[in-house]
RNA sequence: GGGCCUAUAGCUCAGUCGGUAGAGCAACGGACUUUUAAUCCGUGGGUCGACGGUUCGAGCCCGUCUGGGCCCA
């Protein structure tokens, strides 16, 4: 037969022999009337439920409970007369099934050997026992097929690669145990910090993604195009400038847990999309925002460890309890470069010092950007256990306010743990003439090639000139949290990231 | 942006000196009524990431590209 007589057949011809294979049998089993796919299938508890229930049966025993129990088969034994099967549901739980050719009969024991599949989904109704081993069964009486797997699940005794992963998360959550309790620990975390918020009377709003303008940090954006309003707009990479309106209309404690957007490089701590807390608290500043960050963190320790002291995915213990330690940022570059440095050490004599210390300077650095990558490169490896890093260069801080006593810094801090940036918080900036000479600094960088600097905002700065009150605020990102309280890299920790796709 | 490692069966991986492609699990056929990485006998399964080069001959050597990982800035 030619090529141009058999068109369509091929594509099923040329899968791979397994996946070919489980087709066949979702193929036989429609032709002998068996829905592979069924609308329900017989449940009357969970495989959870069961093992609670019978936590403690003996070895051997019967219960004459009749129950009808659903699961992924992720281990198959059979043998002449008497199959068995590991059943396993969402959460992890384990349970056997067993089917003895005295209970189901021939037929129904020949299409379980050869219609069922590691990886198929089945219900199985008989009755609760206990294995001549111990093990704790359902010994079936029938069975149904709840789902077919026209793929077969990766060898579960070996740890998939990475890669597959990250592509596969679902199998990923199929077969790995870590797997699953990273996905639960996220929202366990997310429901601390809710609580926390809610015990302290913050008010969770939502705001704008798609932003006319950006702002609120020093990111590049991602670019969109609405063509409703024939304008460009882009994707928030803060919410800060939002929230700051919400505490001008009197939401005096407001928070936002909700995904900010960087167009920049990724890497085990940089996603391109993350989530992001940020909060403001009005009559506050840098130090009671600090408290409110430390509570968050620890009350998170609290939910899903059940102590401050938290272990790491390696076995290492992080203790994330008491009060933190707190060192000044100048004060850290001081004893790391050997010589005094302040907020008024002039840019060329920090070129001098980071050129000793054998760092690339990108000549667009302007005085506080090089302290701070100074900073970095001589004490942020040290940061490991939770410190405040107090007082940043008030150049590189335009919506922050001035230090009350140090000329040149801000009333900034940045959170460290395990040597990476946990979160920041600031005494905000309320004088809405400073805040706008500041943004308008930022548009003259933005336009000498900055890609990181701020827009004007009007409507923001119109916002202020109605008065914010005096605020503290802080901003931490939630990725990075699971992170600090697991040892995870933030692939880990995010369900579905970013992956390029596969190419044929 | 720079450096290093990596890509082989559904999954996890070997593959020596350049000479017809291997294992475990999984799959297929058979045996087995207490297994739990079941066991025993037998069988099939590959565009060796892509493209180009060197060679009588390339999974292996060289170049380019693509995906992934790690380190550095």
């Amino acid at each position: 037969m030619s090529k141009e007589e058999q068109p369509a057949a091929s594509v099923e011809d040329d899968l791979p022999e397994q996946l070919r294979i489980r087709r066949e049998k979702r193929a036989g089993l429609i032709e002998r009337g068996v829905e592979p796919y069924p609308v329900s299938v017989a449940r009357t508890a969970s495989l959870a439920e069961i093992r609670a229930k019978y936590a403690s049966l003996e070895t051997d025993s019967t219960t004459g409970d009749i129950q009808s129990l659903t699961g992924r088969i992720i281990f198959k034994r059979d043998t002449g007369k008497l199959c068995f099967a590991t059943l396993r549901e969402g959460d992890g739980t384990e349970l056997q099934a067993m089917l003895s050719l005295d209970k189901v009969g021939q037929e129904t024991l020949d299409s379980w050997k050869s219609d069922i599949d590691l990886g198929d989904i089945v219900s199985v109704s008989g009755e609760i026992i206990t294995s001549k081993r111990g093990e704790l069964s359902i010994l079936a009486n029938s069975y149904a097929i709840a789902a077919k797997s026209l793929r077969p699940l990766p060898n579960d005794h070996k740890p998939m690669s990475e890669e597959t992963r990250v592509r596969m998360r679902y199998v990923d959550l199929i077969v790995r145990d870590e797997a699953r309790a990273n996905a639960r620990l996220r929202p366990a975390v997310m429901r601390s910090l809710r609580e926390t918020f809610h015990q302290q009377n913050f008010v969770e709003v939502e705001t704008p993604m798609l932003q006319v303008m950006h702002g609120g940090a020093a990111a590049r954006p991602f670019k969109s195009f609405s063509n409703a309003y024939d304008m460009d707009l882009y994707l928030r990479i803060a919410p800060e400038l939002f929230l700051k309106r919400c505490v001008v209309g009197g939401i005096e404690r407001v928070f936002e847990i909700n995904r900010n957007f960087r167009n920049e490089g990724a890497d085990s701590s940089h996603s391109p999309e993350f989530a992001m807390i940020e909060s403001y608290q009005a009559y506050g500043d840098w130090r009671s925002i600090a408290d409110l960050t430390r509570t968050l963190v620890q009350n998170a320790a609290l939910a899903i460890a059940g102590s401050h002291v938290v272990t790491h995915h390696d076995g290492r213990k992080a203790d994330l309890g008491g009060k933190w330690r707190e060192i000044s940022l100048y004060d850290a570059i001081t004893e790391g470069v050997g010589e005094s440095v302040t907020a008024l050490t002039p840019l060329e004599d920090l070129k001098k010092i980071a050129t000793k210390l054998g760092m690339k300077i990108d000549p667009k650095w302007i005085t506080g950007k090089l302290a701070e990558e100074i900073f970095e490169h001589v004490a942020k490896d040290q940061l490991i256990a939770p410190t405040f890093v107090m007082g940043f260069p008030i150049d590189t801080s335009p919506l922050v306010r001035a230090h009350r006593e140090l000329p040149g810094v801000a009333e900034k801090w940045d959170l460290y743990v395990d040597g990476f940036e946990l979160a920041t918080g600031y005494s905000e900036l309320i004088d809405p003439v400073i805040q706008r000479d500041r943004l308008v600094e930022q548009a003259t960088l933005g336009a000498k090639g900055d890609l990181e600097a701020m827009q004007v905002d009007e409507d923001f700065l119109r916002a202020m000139e109605f008065a914010m009150p005096p605020t503290g605020g802080m901003g931490m990102g939630v990725d990075r949290l699971l992170m600090a309280l697991t040892g995870l890299g933030i692939r880990e920790t995010i369900l579905f990231p970013l992956v390029k796709p596969e190419v044929d």
